[in-house]
DNA sequence: CAGTATACGACCAAATGGGTCCGGGATTCA
DNA sequence: TGAATCCCGGACCCATTTGGTCGTATACTG
């Protein structure tokens, strides 16, 4: 549990709904192009080529990408990337998400009912989900330099003040 | 990733966190006593005895709580419930937490560079903490029958209005 | 038809997580 | 002094989840 490797866990998020927002992230920043094949934003990122093809056929099922096949194919944004949250991503990718280890939506943990944690524990799950909500692959695109606080109206921005 | 056997993931505590959070909870609704065993606690929620030991034992060492061995031994907590964050129990046994798949603490991934995902989730990543760091052990603990509107001025109610 | 790209299922290896076992040390009480 | 409790903590095990590969089928372009 703490071998000392380094430490980090907890929250994470996996580095298949990573790479997603990523590539989405690509897309909404090359806009004059029709479309980008699978092999070409992995290559831009050094992530391997089969596995984003993948997840990009996903987020395709769920209806963020478009996709088409051929010469020039590729993938292309379904709509404004200021339309497409990142939760929309993550949910695709990685599923349903919920804090607790065990749902409360099916059949739950076999010790659910003596676990009276569970409920607080999912209106922290229910804010997570709305910052997650509130921000959106336009907002991760267009900071160019890595000046955050620069944003203006967007949802980064917000969050901020949020921040308690 | 969807093999379709309901669907949950992602941004879940481990069970252990959950585990441990359950057993501060116990020991806030049981001020009277000085001290309760790994195996009452245990016993009462119908968890592995021997596996919340080990996490009461790190909550010790990170010094949440405070342990005594013997004859009607036990833990108890070290300071006021009110005292005790959710985040500081899910940190001490899950370690420190971060959203995006690789930390920048230590080495992180490989290809953190071409990585622009992480800073803006980054942001995200401390809400999520600040929302963990206000809520108390008490505040889990104090909700009699499940009725969480009626809590007042705790972290809890604060998280429902800031829910967006 | 040749070439490029998506679609998708099977498969695999490593990491993680939940959980057990067992041999110590404290501490209390008879 | 010892027996009964109880904490401490490492070694280990197994199931599941991840990250990732391969191969083949299909669709579109020119
Ligand atoms: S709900 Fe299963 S342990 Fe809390
Ligand atoms: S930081 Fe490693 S992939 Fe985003």
């Amino acid at each position: 549990m703490r071998t000392e490797p380094v430490g980090y866990y907890m929250l994470k998020l996996t580095k298949k709904a990573d790479y997603g927002l990523m590539a989405l992230k690509y897309l909404a920043e090359h806009p004059e192009t029709p479309a980008q094949s699978a092999k070409d934003i992995a290559d831009a990122y050094g992530i391997p080529a089969q596995l984003l093809a993948k997840i990009l056929q996903r987020l395709t099922k769920t209806g963020l990408l478009r996709s088409h096949a051929g010469m020039n194919g590729g993938y292309a944004l379904s709509r404004d990337a200021r339309k497409i949250s990142a939760f929309e991503v993550i949910h695709a990718i990685d599923g349903p998400l919920f804090i607790t280890s065990c749902t409360k939506g099916a059949k739950g943990c076999d010790l659910t009912p003596s676990c009276t944690i569970k409920e607080p524990l999912a209106r922290v799950n229910e804010t997570i989900i709305g910052v997650l909500k509130s921000i959106s692959i336009y907002d991760l695109a267009d900071q160019e330099s890595g000046k955050a606080a620069v944003v203006g109206t967007t949802a980064v921005q917000r969050l901020v003040t949020l921040n308690l």
